[in-house]
DNA sequence: AGGGGACATGTACTTAGGAACATGAGGAGC
DNA sequence: GCTCCTCATGTTCCTAAGTACATGTCCCCT
């Protein structure tokens, strides 16, 4: 249902086609929700179907950009207000943690550095789209706003889980 | 597929039924990756067929324990040592803050006021059986010890979304 | 003795997600 | 004129996840 409501706050911002909605997936929503291109377009047709979208205008190459309805927009501003936040987070690395005890010290500690790594990366990707956010690069529409607080979000998990992989690499393997 | 490594690193601890492994993951293993009793139970016959786990003993009510096979403790091993890790979060909290410009300002400063609590509440759970970790409640295991590194991953990852949503709430509404 | 709750396992069905396959138009550079 | 890349949409198929249905046992309390 997620999908559903992250294409139709995408479109609230304005027609985009198929495609479009695919890259701004990938680039944007990607680590928080990820969607291929198939599970879009038939979601988009879905939407059409339920009044929720319709046709905005066809392009070369057989494109075909969608606006959203008055009733697409009055349905994400009811799942935003009123529908019950699913607070499950799905994160393969915290699955992990719970099995280290059967990696040998040399596999943690290696696989500790790596993710450490990875989690301090991410944090200074976000850390750096804030920061042009902050310049002004992307205006100060409501809707960068947003993007500005979502992107908080990112540089705050992953600072945290940055910091956890090095405090975990500190904790000696206990002799059992 | 992660699914199949979290009931083997669960058994590798020791013989579990169905019933068991479904408990642990929703008490232990739920916020990170939720699994339902139908999933567990055929994986469980997949797992068998593929002669990684065996059962082990039966018991009342038609209970089944399961024990892990050394074909078995071979490949959550080679799974943790070797496979890549998946880095996607699947976060609906998250996914909705991008849209957050839709909703009117006593509805966003609601929302955030319930995340927040939501997030503090976690972080304490998880802080609480840090606690009793460390004072030595759950002994001093290999296992257990990991669960304490699982753990401060959840203190620092619900205190970080914690502080994102009080943070978010001092962010002022962009006028267009 | 009876009732209720926790224990225990499973099937059936539906939806979500992801990989692979399939096709073709338009534009830039050689 | 040809080639390659990006744009662009879609189908097919398989696996994962989740909900609902179905059934029965053991134990404790009253």
């Amino acid at each position: 249902m997620s999908l559903r409501y992250g294409l139709l706050g995408l479109l609230a911002e304005g027609p985009a086609s198929g495609y479009d909605l695919t890259r701004r997936f990938e680039e944007v929503l990607g680590p928080v929700w990820p969607a291929q291109h198939p599970k879009i377009y038939a979601e988009l047709g879905r939407l059409t179907a339920d009044g929720l979208i319709e046709v905005d205008s066809y392009g070369p190459r057989g494109r075909k950009a969608y606006r959203i309805t008055e009733d697409g927009l009055a349905a994400v501003r009811t799942w935003l207000a009123e529908d019950e936040v699913d607070h499950t987070m799905r994160l393969e690395p915290l699955l992990r943690s719970f099995f280290f005890w059967l990696m040998t010290p040399e596999q943690l500690s290696d696989h500790l550095v790596r993710e450490q790594e990875f989690f301090a990366s991410m944090a200074r990707r976000y850390q750096s789209y804030a920061e042009r956010k902050d310049r002004g690069e992307f205006g100060h529409s409501p809707r960068t706003q947003s993007m500005r607080v979502a992107i908080e979000a990112g540089v705050r998990m992953y600072e945290a889980l940055a910091g956890w992989a090095e405090w975990a690499r500190t904790v000696p393997p206990a002799k059992p």
